[in-house]
RNA sequence: GGGCCAUUAGCUCAGUUGGUUAGAGCGCAGUCCUGAUAAGACUGAGGUCUCUGGUUCGAGUCCAGAAUGGCCCA
């Protein structure tokens, strides 16, 4: 006996039992140790940033990661796996500055890095739990308890010893990067901070200033050589940040654009042609123009020769140092043509100043041009010019009047734009250019290429699409971060000499007769900055740089972090754990941790360490809007899983899009998914269960033969059809096309083949044929649910626990630790697979008829008529006359060979590619009576249903009509006896305590009862 | 400004290497079926397959350009 089964089901409920059940059991555990010995199938976590409470994109990658794994432990592989958490980290010092109401890294150091270091470890802990009940709520099997944490001492040395190797292939270096920094606050501010400050209608400075051509200049094209000889000569620049002039070290021009020399004041201007109206000169005369290409690496004068203000100037060169330069009274600055000079606006030459913007410095370093810094971190300008000491906002207006009383300012306006402000403070952000760690990873651009031509994407497009360009682009890694949470930079330096020592090791550290080594060790700030030791060139006291590093060199690092490699575990890189033959992220992990899981593989051991990635997109509400906290339409996760349930959730992600497109959440999807498949194989499952109980159907692992019907063949077929398809779906990382023909296959189980068999499952003699519909079903359900497993592993765990537990003990005690189907190719029939389909569109388009003809299906008819598209459309029809007869209610099948054999009154047709159906629609008195009958066994159900009994309760049935229903009642008696399970029509007045109701039926006026037999 | 992706019915999505009249589910209107079903069937309304060119005997599908939206990077 199975346990009984309602139709009914709460869905929440059911999976925390079953939650109930796993833990009780350890099963999963369990699923993991039972496949030891097994090949190893690696999937590799990638960590979330514990910075706040988990949302649905974590529910996402959690099932897609689960679905994969679960498939391939029940295929027999082993496949140990931990989960990780991200702890390090700008958006958790955020989170904890937001707590303290602290606008600015001052603030930090003044309440002490200890105690705000502390915080962030505490508030990374607070929502670590949170992730750790969700992941076990919606069923991603992963082990929490050995977990890997970036904020570990184990952690961080392995990232320590990576940078090491690194820094002992001369692949970490110091160099600039300009960031956007708030001069305020004295911080550099992320992609994200910047983009909250944005203002429109700022207003600015929009200036033209005059750089003088120099007269001894060896690249002089010979015609404005004649120019620069007769008259004062000029390039003509657009700037709206005046205070960075100081900085200027070259011009740059378009190549292929025209510049003209126009005479303005007894002086030569040039500017680009397109733009000589728009500035105004277009009155002026024109004395020659040149080709973009002609003018590069004309000299020209600075505005402010460095040397004469007491600013260093540096110098780009191949390599990382940027070396100060001698002073030059005579210096000039040559013209560089790039590809952002603009046409639009300005004036078609474009100041450069490599220390005040990214495109600049990029200028710089690719021309190798002089680096002058004008302005400190404070925002104040240095040297002795005559705005020195001035904010800059402040030095703009006086930088201007200095250029203008030496005639090298051509206009003064102002415009309005849109500008970044600091999102804390309100200053205005300036982008600079500061010191920053790089890892030399375009020294390693060719096997990062070679590298993801291994990799296996999903979707297709990212590996030379989105990922393959950032390759293609590759630059060097800025690693170091002026922050305080995070990984700390194992570098050491001496103040006296200027000697660097990286450190990758605890060991190491402690063997270099280290002092602040004492007590319980924490290798993060401010512990680690206290750590000192004797530079081993001068003596000096070696002091650890201040910058921590960035936290996705952390996670990208876990491949060997979570193993504690090389200090333990010194063989994972050849013992099968390495590397993931699976990982599973969002899209916007492209430049995040799919690239620092490669770059760090690479870099460290010229190896892959991902083999298959599925890569998924985001999910907005249901308007397609981006979902967030400040927005308010955040969707959480543990409130839909409550109301709808983790499988429904789980079904939902892997069959509603493709992985890669980004999906819009709404609760209306959820309840369509639970109505239509969810509760349809529930029902399929509660009907199976409910008969089977009837009949005291016991399934025998032994087959046997059983007399199958065609139904029982054509099910078959599709199922194994199903368990190969979704193998293979599964197999080639793609749960949306196997979790859809499970779909289709459930959908064809329930509306076909149940509804089809129903009589065989209800009629009273238990025949072979009876018994041939059971096990059939069973073994649908039984197989189907191990098909499912992976993808809804509650459900498929509560149905395989009353199918197969309880009738077998001595299976796995649970479906999560049996075997995946395997499909019996014997048993596919494709032809009968067809002519199914065949039959089905049949009785579509019988139906169609009889609708047309206004003749309910439940009135039986004398004949359908067919007209097949081919001879083997007909002769499959043949094969399947029984199916269509029944599910169009006709007496017999006819087959035409032409469309004019239907050409006849009385017959109703429809037809669709070629199969023409026509249905008789003479109702003859006989079939109006048979008609009559069977409505009233319809009749009859309702009222038992509604009377409460149950499906198997006898009953005495009255009835009180005309002679006709009377007669009809005698001659059907039988029929309705049977159907209805009644022991006896009793005619007359129905009996007190009857269930009773009256009805009119073919004009006839009928009251009828039910009574449950004693 | 650059790159990638998407755009098919009111909504969510299919649409195989180009090939009859572009499909499904939900929703809407109506009819029917049903002792497993909270399901299901049939009919109807609802489509310039985002737009413009091109290739082809033939384009939702291939090519080019544009528009809109999303993401990433500037």
């Amino acid at each position: 006996m199975f346990e009984p089964v309602s139709s009914r089901v709460n869905f929440p409920q059911l999976e925390e039992r079953i939650l109930e059940l796993w833990r009780k059991n350890k099963t999963f555990i369990r699923s993991v140790e039972a496949r030891k010995g097994g090949p190893q199938f690696n999937l590799y976590d990638g960590p979330p940033t514990v910075n706040g409470s988990p949302a649905l994109h974590h529910v996402l990658t959690s099932v897609f990661k689960d679905i994969i794994t679960r498939y391939r432990v029940m295929k027999g592989y082993y496949a140990p796996r931990i989960a990780g958490w991200d702890t390090h980290g700008l958006p958790v010092e955020i989170e904890v500055e937001k707590e303290l109401c602290f606008s600015g890294k001052a603030q930090i150091e003044e309440y002490g890095v200890d105690k705000f270091n502390a915080l962030c470890r505490e508030s990374v802990y607070r929502y670590l739990g949170e992730f750790e009940n969700l992941i076990e709520r919606v069923g991603y099997w992963i082990d929490l308890e050995n977990a890997y944490v970036t904020l570990n001492n184990e952690y961080i040395e392995t990232c320590w010893w990576a940078i090491k190797q690194m820094w002992d292939k001369r692949l970490v270096y110091q160099g600039y990067k300009v960031t956007p920094h708030c001069p305020r606050c004295g911080t550099s501010l992320s992609s994200h901070e910047v983009a909250q400050g944005y203002k429109e209608d700022t207003e600015d400075p929009s200036v033209y200033i005059k750089f003088k051509i120099a007269g001894n200049n060896s690249r002089l094209p010979d015609s404005l050589r004649e120019l620069v000889a007769s008259k004062d000569t000029f390039f003509l620049a657009w700037t709206t940040t005046p205070w960075t002039l100081p900085g200027n070290t070259a011009l740059a021009v378009a190549a292929d654009a025209e510049y003209s020399a126009v005479e303005v004041n007894n002086e030569y201007l040039l500017m680009a042609s397109a733009l000589l109206m728009a500035t105004g000169l277009d009155g002026n005369a024109i004395v020659d123009t040149f080709e973009g290409s002609e003018l590069v690496g004309v000299a020209y004068e600075p505005l402010f020769n460095p040397h004469k203000f007491n600013v260093e100037r540096r110098r780009f060169q191949q390599g990382a140092d940027l070396p100060v330069q001698d002073a030059d009274d005579n210096l000039t600055y040559r013209v560089i043509a790039t590809d952002f000079v603009s046409m639009e606006d300005g004036t078609g030459i474009v100041h450069i100043a490599p220390a005040y913007g990214e495109v600049d410095y990029q200028a710089g370093q690719d021309e190798g041009l002089d680096f002058v810094h004008n302005v400190d971190l404070q925002g104040n300008v240095i040297g002795s010019y005559p705005f020195s000491g001035k904010f800059v906002k402040d030095a703009d207006p006086l930088v201007l009047e200095n250029l203008k009383r030496r005639g090298l300012l051509f206009r003064s306006e102002t415009i309005l734009h849109t500008y970044p402000f600091c999102w804390r403070c309100e200053a205005p952000l300036v982008y600079y250019a500061k010191q920053t760690w790089y890892i030399r990873t375009t020294a390693v651009k060719d096997g990062l290429i070679r590298g993801n031509s291994e990799i296996d994407w999903y979707p297709e497009h990212i590996k030379y699409g989105r990922f393959g360009d950032w390759l293609a682009n590759n630059v060097d890694w800025a690693l170091s971060r002026e922050r305080y949470w995070g990984t700390p930079l194992p570098v050491w330096t001496c103040p006296s000499c200027g000697t660097f020592e990286c450190v990758g090791s605890i060991s190491e550290l402690d063997q270099k007769g280290t002092t602040g080594m004492s007590g319980e060790l924490d290798l993060h700030r401010p512990f680690v900055d206290e750590i000192t030791f004797a530079c081993p060139e001068c003596g000096g006291e070696m002091r650890r740089v201040p910058e921590v590093i960035d936290a996705w060199f952390d996670s990208g690092a876990m491949p060997i972090a979570q193993y504690h490699y090389p200090f333990e575990n010194d063989s994972m890189l050849e013992d099968g754990r390495f590397p993931a033959d699976y990982i599973c992220e969002a899209l916007d992990q492209t430049r995040g941790w799919f690239y620092s899981l490669h770059a760090i593989s690479t870099l460290l051991f010229d190896r892959i360490c991902y083999e298959n990635v599925i890569c998924l997109g985001l999910i907005l509400d249901a308007k397609g809007e981006k979902q967030s906290k400040s927005k308010g339409n955040a969707v959480w996760p543990m409130e839909v899983v409550n109301k709808f349930g983790a499988d429904a959730l789980r079904w939902y992600f892997y069959t509603s899009s493709p992985p890669g497109n980004s999906r819009r959440y709404s609760d209306t999807i959820m309840s369509e998914i639970t109505r239509h498949f969810l509760l349809t194989l529930w029902n399929v499952y509660s009907f199976f269960v409910t008969y089977a109980n009837i009949d005291k159907f016991t399934p025998t692992t032994e087959e046997g033969q059983p007399e199958r019907s065609e139904l029982d063949h054509w099910i078959l077929s599709e199922l194994n059809q199903l368990v190969k398809d979704v193998d293979s779906a599964l197999e080639s990382y793609d749960p949306t096309g196997a979790g859809r023909k499970i779909e289709t296959f459930v959908d064809g189980l329930s509306n076909w083949y149940v509804r089809r068999s129903r009589r065989r499952f209800w009629k009273s003699e238990s025949d072979a044929d009876k018994l041939a519909a059971h096990s059939t079903l069973y073994h649908c359900l039984v197989t189907l649910v191990k098909l499912l497993a992976p993808f809804t592993p509650f459900l498929a765990e509560e149905l395989y626990q009353n199918l197969v537990c309880s009738a077998f003990p001595e299976a796995p005690d649970s479906v999560h630790l049996s075997d995946f189907p395997v499909a019996d190719e014997s048993m596919i029939d494709k032809r009968l697979s067809d002519d199914t389909r065949l039959a089905m569109k049949v009785s579509s388009l019988g139906r169609a008829s009889r609708s047309q003809a206004g003749i309910k299906v439940r009135q039986p008819l004398s004949r359908v008529i067919i007209k097949a598209g081919s001879r083997q459309d007909r002769e499959g029809l043949e094969r399947l006359a029984p199916q269509v007869l029944e599910e169009l209610n006709t007496k017999t099948i006819e087959f035409a060979d032409s469309e004019d054999e239907l050409d006849q009154p009385n017959l109703i047709v429809s037809s669709e590619g070629g199969v023409l159906v026509a249905m008789d629609c003479d109702v003859s008195p006989e079939l109006a009576a048979e008609g009559l009958a069977r409505e009233i066994v319809h009749r009859l159900q309702n009222m038992r249903r509604s009377a409460g009994f149950d499906i198997a309760d006898h009953i005495t049935t009255y009835y009180d009509s005309d002679s006709y229903v009377k007669q009809v009642m005698q001659d059907w008696a039988d029929y309705i006896k049977q159907e209805t399970l009644s022991l006896e029509l009793v005619e007359g007045v129905p009996v007190e305590g009857a269930f009773t109701e009256d009805y009119k039926l073919s004009g006839h006026e009928i009251r009828l009862g039910v009574k449950r037999a004693d």
